[in-house]
DNA sequence: ACACAGCCACTTGGCGACAAGTTACGATGA
DNA sequence: TCATCGTAACTTGTCGCCAAGTGGCTGTGT
C-alpha cells in the first residue's frame, strides 16, 4: 500500500487515477485514497478534482547548523540566502509554568510573546517565538511591535554578549493556524527547539524561545566539536 | 476538527462514538473518521470494532543528550534505564553514493550494513544501522552477526578513541519493516541522525551510522557549550 | 471547412446504507 | 431462582453509488 510513495513517478507531474491503481494492485479504492490522502496531508502530491492527482516539485533542504553562537538571521544570511522576517504578533500570554520558571518570574509578573515567521525565497520556514518578561524590558509592550531583530533589541538595552543554556529539540504536528503560517499541510512534522537567550556577561535571562522548523524543508548539522 | 484532539479527554480510556461526536460538532461522519484516523496514526488513540475508540496512555519522553562523545548504551545506562540491544540483520548493502564515499570506499568494495534494535524497558525506541566496510574490517562478514556492541568491535581491532564528524538530523516516516521493528503507526515521525565515526587517532573512517529514534519517544538536548 | 455547442468519458469528492463485531438486556425454560 | 439463548442497540469498518468538475470528441449549422 505505501510502496506507492516511493515508486520513482519521479517526474514533476501526473499520476494515475485512483482506478487504475486499484485495479494494478488489486485493492479497494478506498485503500487507495487512504493512501493517497496521506501523500497529500504530507505535501508531496496535490489533487484536483476532475484533473487529477500531480506530484510537487521536491524541494531542497536547507543545512542549517544549530548552533546558538549567530542569529537566525546572520546564519541564514551567510549562507546566502534571502530571508525576511514578518511580525505576526505581540502579545501578553497567560500564565505557563514552564516559560515564567525559565524566566525567573512569578506568576504575578506579565510575560509577552513576539511572534514573527521566517521567509526564505519568499517561502515561509520558520515561526520563531521569543518569550520576554516585562520585569526584564519595562517597554516591552509598546516596543515589541516594532521590533525587528531581537538580538539588536537586546543590544539596544546594553546586552552585548549572548549565550544558550539548555537546549531541547522535540517534533510536533501543526495546529491550524501554523498550517497557515507556514502554508503546509497538517502531516508536516515540525521540529521545535527550545531554548534559554542569557547575557553571558551578567547571566540574565534574555528570553525564552521557541523556533518551529518545517521539517520538510530543512536539513540540521547538529556537529559536536 | 482538529480540536478535537487537544480537548482534554486525558482519561485513559474511552472516546465518544463517532456519531456523538459528528452531532456535537456538527459535522459529517466521515469528518469525524478522518480526524480519529490521524489520531490513530499518530498512535494517540486506538479503535476496536464494536467497541469504540480509546486513548492510549500517555508515554514520557526521554532525554537524550546528543553527543557522540560516549556510546548509545553508555548514555542509556547512565541515564538508569533498562536498555537491550537485538541484532536485526548484517548483510551486504548495493552501491550507495553517499554511503561509500563517507567510508572511502569505491564501487568494487563491499560494505555492510549492521542493523539492531534498541529496547527500552522492553519497548523498541531506535534502530541503528552501521555501515562498515570490508577493507577497513576483512572479518564484518563472519563477525558482524554475532556483535553486541560496535564500539566494543572496534576496541578489538585495535581502535581505542573515538570522534564524529559531521552530523546531520532530518526526519522522517517509518517504513512499514521499520513500523514492525519500532512498533509505531505510519505517521509517528523518525528523528534520522546520520554521522561517521572516526578513529580519533589516526582519522580513519570506522563506520557511517543512520540512527532511527522514534520522536514520540525522546526529546533531544542538544545543548551547545 | 470551420466554429460552436452539447454530450460523454474521465477524474476526484462526498454521502449514505449496509456489514461486522460487541455488549447489554430481557424473555424463556428448567 | 438461575442459566442460557436470542435480540436489539450500540460501536467501528467497508463498499458503492452519485455529485461535481474537467476536457475531449463529435455532430450540426453556417
Amino acid at each position: 500500500m505505501e510502496k506507492i510513495a516511493s515508486k520513482k513517478f519521479s517526474a514533476g507531474e501526473k499520476l494515475p487515477s485512483e482506478n487504475k491503481l486499484a485495479d494494478r494492485y488489486g485493492v479497494p479504492r478506498m485503500t487507495v485514497r487512504a493512501a493517497l490522502t496521506r501523500l497529500e496531508e504530507r505535501g508531496y502530491i496535490y489533487s484536483k478534482q476532475g484533473k487529477g492527482r500531480f506530484l510537487k516539485e521536491e524541494s531542497t533542504q536547507i543545512q542549517l547548523h544549530l548552533t546558538g553562537k549567530i542569529s537566525f538571521t546572520e546564519k541564514m544570511e551567510q549562507a546566502g540566502y534571502d530571508l525576511e522576517t514578518r511580525l505576526i504578533s505581540c502579545e501578553k500570554i497567560r500564565y505557563d509554568e514552564k516559560i515564567y520558571k525559565s524566566l525567573a518570574c512569578g506568576s504575578g509578573d506579565s510575560v509577552y510573546k513576539v511572534s514573527r515567521s521566517r521567509f526564505i525565497d519568499g517561502q515561509p520556514m520558520a515561526i520563531h517565538k521569543s518569550f520576554v518578561s516585562e520585569k526584564m524590558f519595562p517597554e516591552i509592550k509598546t516596543e515589541g511591535p516594532d521590533i525587528r531583530s531581537m538580538f539588536a533589541y537586546y543590544r539596544k538595552h546594553g546586552h552585548t554578549e549572548f549565550a544558550n543554556n539548555k537546549t531541547l529539540l522535540s517534533i510536533s504536528f501543526p495546529t491550524s493556524t501554523e498550517q497557515q503560517l507556514l502554508q503546509c499541510k497538517s502531516m508536516v512534522p515540525l521540529i521545535m527547539v527550545e531554548s534559554d537567550c542569557i547575557d553571558a556577561a551578567t547571566g540574565d535571562v534574555l528570553e525564552h524561545t521557541k523556533i518551529l522548523y518545517r521539517s520538510d524543508k530543512f536539513k540540521y548539522d547538529i556537529t559536536m566539536d
